[in-house]
DNA sequence: CTGAATCCCTGCCGATACTG
DNA sequence: CAGTATCGGCAGGGATTCAG
């Protein structure tokens, strides 16, 4: 959906096009940010490869209950959505690196506000 | 899920119990967050009451396509995640004022985060 | 090793109708 | 005015199986 936060400085400038909407757009910066993180494990999956280079069986070994569709749908998402990008190695066996992007890494902020609001007693 | 941002200065301590998990933890104040934040429209009615009280009636004004029964689950949603309290006044015809509590009125950093990653060139 | 395809089940959301 | 009850469609996610 698209936002303006209102009353909160420093707030971002009204004439953003994106604000001012009376129902969810997909366009809207918030809704790209939270689906870029939208489905189970995603954040997860990001918080390892903040940690660095990751290869599929890796991930795999760090989040045992994770399943093999859907971890390749998530890396398929964050792909996507520009926050990791994948390295296909030549030779044998084939072996795959995933890392965040620039952008990707920008993620370890919002992570961050997510996490002290959440950590504030409600 | 439970998160570390490692690398990201200056970064939670690792003594947090509910850091360092491999899988998906409610308790985890990632998943709280979003938790919070989860659903269709929420952020919507959340950016509305950041513009101060609104009553029942202001927020289906505000947001035309959303459904009684979608705009009920929100706000009792956010009720429950301690974001908006919600007071009844007494008298005829029956009125209710919503409002974000103080812990809601954080989630205004929160929200400017996400549309500031959203609003960068992917 | 690194995935993609399939099946099934569950939970979310929208529309409609009804109540204090 | 401020909701709740009910139903149906669809997408998300887990387990398993198959493929490059």
């Amino acid at each position: 959906m698209t936002h303006r936060t209102v009353g909160h400085p420093p707030g971002l400038p009204d004439h953003d096009p994106r604000a001012r909407v009376d129902a969810p757009a997909p366009d809207c910066p918030v809704e790209i940010a939270l689906a870029a993180l939208r489905g189970r494990w995603t954040t997860l999956v990001v918080r390892e490869l903040l940690g660095g280079e990751r290869g599929y069986s890796e991930l795999r070994r760090a989040l045992p209950r994770l399943s093999d569709k859907v971890l390749s749908e998530r890396l398929a998402q964050l792909a996507e959505a520009g926050v990791v990008t994948r390295v296909r190695r030549p030779g044998w066996p084939p072996t795959v690196r995933y890392a965040l992007t620039p952008h990707g890494r920008r993620l370890g902020p919002v992570l961050q506000a997510l996490w002290d609001w959440g950590a504030a007693a409600g």
